[in-house]
DNA sequence: ATCGTGGATACTGTATACAATACAGCCGCA
DNA sequence: TGCGGCTGTATTGTATACAGTATCCACGAT
């Protein structure tokens, strides 16, 4: 029954989900030419989807395309990653004040129950696996806004910038500190402390960020991390 | 030479242009069908390009394509209004807030210049021209914040829901309210109170809002469909 | 030797042709 | 009369062909 729904999946949509997480992967690394009729012949396709699929990850930030001549990777310099960790805290740190007065305590406890789950990850030291139930985390509490849009701006925003998040979580230490602060903001949702909530989801945005742009060099440069599908 | 430049422009870009202006005017309305040959045939252009702008569109939010069925221009929910209304506030809110310590005298003098004109504006009543003077009020102290791609993603949250804005703004006496906010606001730049000034944005914003809200649920719907095309 | 020019090449931009699918309308049947 | 299936048409999805332009390299002039 899956397959049906595949076999309903255009040839642009699969090229596209392909690109994009080449390029999140570093398989494509920044500044990197993409080059229409290579990728066209590396899929076994026509050129018309790859196109396609290019004007949607220009729009979506992944692509920097130059009429008449192609498309590059886009790069994040260091100023992009302080303003994507500015605006990433200040979205979350309302999501945060939102939720706190909307989550159910159901679902404090089911929060409760992926830190414990990220604790046991984080001294096993799997950062991959780490940081995907991580994102479940964030991704429940900010559904608790109750603002579609917001989550899927945030949501957008994240994947965008999914390799730096990792190396950011990939820090010594960096991912227990993301465990204890995940229980200090589970607190404070439990005491239905909107403001408390806010700043703390805000802190742990900025320290994230704080983090990579002390080690500036290391962003820049590719990744090292074999491809899967986080 | 400037001819240059804009032979160097593609059928794509234009036609995006020309289709999202469409859609921002009204001349497209929500829930429509754009189909591909009929904008082919009427701009005398091949499929192509008109494809490639409806990637885009689809992934700015104007349009809604439905695979192997086509595109409708996206329409909002009174929830969508909320939302967007609630992500301007922080984020212009923020922006302020940013704005207030780095803004130079000179800036501040010319967000008063505009204020004036605005003023002058609203009395004639030219909703259209207010609007657009507006836009450089709001412009001038986002960018103050030295946050690009925070300017970017409130210039393109607008930009969506421009109609809206400008439906908001034509309720009587909104003009005037607005520039008495924008005074105020002004005031708070000037004696650098950051937490005023973004208090003062976000309820401004907050107010737009709520203005339309109101409008849409008793007035604006003789049809009850649950998507309003304003 | 360096710079400029010219052409070859490869890529992007656009048009058109072809394939697959959705939809409407019609016909036949109960 | 109402329902179901079929067929024709229109529209989307993909491939291919063609045109225009940028890049690279070789060659010749200064």
């Amino acid at each position: 029954m899956k397959k049906n729904v595949e076999r309903h999946l255009t040839l642009r949509e699969r090229i596209l989900e392909t690109i994009r997480d080449a390029i999140m992967s570093g398989a494509l690394k920044p500044g990197e030419k993409v080059a229409e009729p290579e990728l066209a012949a590396r899929f076994g396709i026509s050129r018309t989807p790859i196109r396609e699929a290019f004007r949607q990850l220009e729009s979506e930030g992944y692509l920097t395309v130059i009429p008449r001549k192609g498309a590059l990777v886009a790069s994040f310099s260091a100023k992009d990653v302080e303003e994507f960790y500015a605006i990433k805290s200040i979205l979350e740190g309302y999501a945060a004040r939102k939720a706190c007065s909307r989550l159910s305590s159901r679902e404090i406890n089911k929060l409760e129950g992926i830190n414990e789950k990220l604790r046991e990850i984080a001294e096993e030291g799997d950062v991959r696996h780490f940081f995907k139930v991580h994102n479940n985390f964030h991704d429940l509490f900010i559904r608790g806004a109750d603002n579609e849009k917001l989550h899927d701006m945030i949501e957008a925003l994240l994947k965008k910038f999914q390799r730096l998040r990792l190396a950011s979580l990939s820090k010594p230490g960096r991912m227990l500190i993301s465990v204890e602060e995940h229980e200090k903001i589970i607190e404070a949702f439990r005491s239905r402390d909107a403001v408390l909530a806010e700043m703390l989801v805000q802190k742990n945005a900025e320290y994230g960020g704080k983090v990579l742009i002390e080690e500036e060099c290391t962003v820049a440069s590719p990744n090292h991390y074999p491809d899967t599908d986080l």
